[in-house]
DNA sequence: TTTTAATGTAGTAAATTTACGTAAATTGTA
DNA sequence: TACAATTTACGTAAATTTACTACATTAAAA
């Protein structure tokens, strides 16, 4: 919940504002730049009114006085520009659509960042950790995160694997039992083939981990979803940055599994760690 | 031009800074957002200095003075980003550890944003659209982001594939010719078995793109790097975050391939995204 | 030792806020 | 409607806080 623009906030305010407050919005709305770097003998000559008055103003808009108000205006005039026409536009060159991506990306994940049901991270950590088997679904452009899963939770030691082949995640799914865990992944939480092996799962006793979006199909057939709300794409050439969220999202659940194992485990993460040395180029040469 | 961000600007000078300036810095970085809450008188105790120092630090970072400066503090730090660097403590518990996974991210998401050199990714733009075959290659964590890659490239008609297996990657470098790119990802740049693919392409006069840590062997021996220089894990916890920052810049390189194809492209990405449709669930039921 | 750079002290100017008083507006009553 | 009572709005002036300047001192470099 993005707290709304001071600058509208004034704006709003203007008719139930008393004759000398008005007078300092304007001026204020008139030029909130200048505002910002001016001090509040310059407003206050400027507006007409005194310099308490302007003190009052600002405390009126919850700020704690006028330089506090400076910043939370200044604040606001940054958000204004950035969230507006970040679109990519056909015309953009480089310069103008990288810093757009990376933009996009961040402000999804900063959106999860403060959406994301803490219970429900809890809840999935205590799944896994639970688990006698774990198994990693996607299809498509999910099928690499599953295998970047994959990856990552091997090094717990657990029973773990990631497949992409839809008659694969079809047998597993009904030879599993209780105590094993699909963990599957969706951007949109409709495909027919997902969906379908994850009620095959459930029908079998095991348990399904959803990370997708909410109230879609998938996330219905859940034992727990972890929903991933991400904007439609706007506009043609922005690419899906879903994704990156939920490569995020699945850093957050092994960091919540490692800190459970606690500490006694890291030896065996340093173990791992060092097993890879060998591979590399020393850092000097 | 995205202007770099001030907070961002004063940590690469650190080095440069002396005793009561870095002084001052650190106790910036460590919470900027409760410096632009302090008076000049506040800020110089905190940090042991005199507030003629605070006051000096300021000009130094072209600021009129120490409000000015609180000022742009203020702004740089709207977006998103939260700038306060948090490691994942032991003891954490959800509501802990999960937003400072998302904000590390998001950090070096916005650090690279801020220093990726875009006539680098222009001219990756060029050989990728002037390739004759494209080959993404990675190893491990990196495996999942070159298929990704391959993913998301194969919608542009191009000749693409990834590969994780080195054998597989051996012969495939020892059979380029010139015309060919070899894209590839590595976190370190530093894995033996990846460096030696490289060199055996660019002895076959391929294209060599590199996707990895500046100054390495493999960033040496690309034709063109793309560097990513993502600060070291500083505690034991916190996930690597370079393959994300992979997967990004990868959205960059093919939205960039998109827009230079041009408009009469589009109905070919529309013709991929319709193929899908008959596997999901219609969004009303 | 001399010179230069870095930092601090003390004083001053500016800016902000508070306390208080007056004027204006509002409300209630005859 | 007229007029007192009460509330609200606003400004003056003083107090306080804040930021900056000039100069002194100390530390570092030559």
């Amino acid at each position: 919940m993005h707290s709304q623009n001071l600058i509208n906030i004034i704006t709003d305010a203007l008719p139930s504002l008393n004759k000398s407050e008005s007078k300092v919005a304007q001026v204020i709305l008139s030029d909130p730049d200048a505002a910002t770097r001016s001090s509040i003998a310059t407003l206050a000559k400027k507006s007409g009114v005194s310099e308490p008055s302007v003190n009052r103003f600002c405390k009126r808009f919850n700020a704690a006085g006028f330089p506090d108000f400076k910043l939370k205006l200044a604040k606001s005039l940054v958000s204004g520009i950035r969230f507006v026409n970040r679109n990519v536009d056909p015309n953009d060159d480089v310069d103008g659509y990288t810093p757009k991506i990376f933009d996009s990306t961040i402000n999804n994940l900063a959106l999860v960042r403060d959406k994301i049901s803490h219970s429900r991270v809890n809840q999935v950590v205590d799944k896994l950790i639970q688990a006698k088997r774990i198994y990693f679904f996607g299809l498509g452009a999910s099928g690499s995160v599953a295998r970047d899963a994959e990856n990552k939770f091997f090094r717990f030691n657990l029973p773990v694997s990631c497949h992409d082949d839809v008659l694969m995640q079809r047998m597993l799914a009904s030879t599993g039992t209780t105590g094993d865990v699909f963990f599957i992944i969706s951007h949109t939480g409709r495909t027919k083939e997902v969906v379908e092996v994850a009620e095959i799962a459930r029908a079998n006793g095991s348990t399904v981990i959803g990370l997708t979006a909410p109230k879609s199909p998938l996330a219905d057939i859940s034992s727990v979803t972890l929903d991933v709300e991400v904007p439609e794409n706007t506009d043609e050439y922005m690419p899906m940055t879903s994704r990156i969220v939920h490569l995020v999202i699945l850093d957050v659940l092994a960091t919540g599994v490692t800190l459970r194992r606690g500490p006694e485990f890291l030896p065996h993460l340093e173990k791992i760690k060092n097993s890879l040395k060998p591979t590399r180029y020393s850092k000097d040469n």
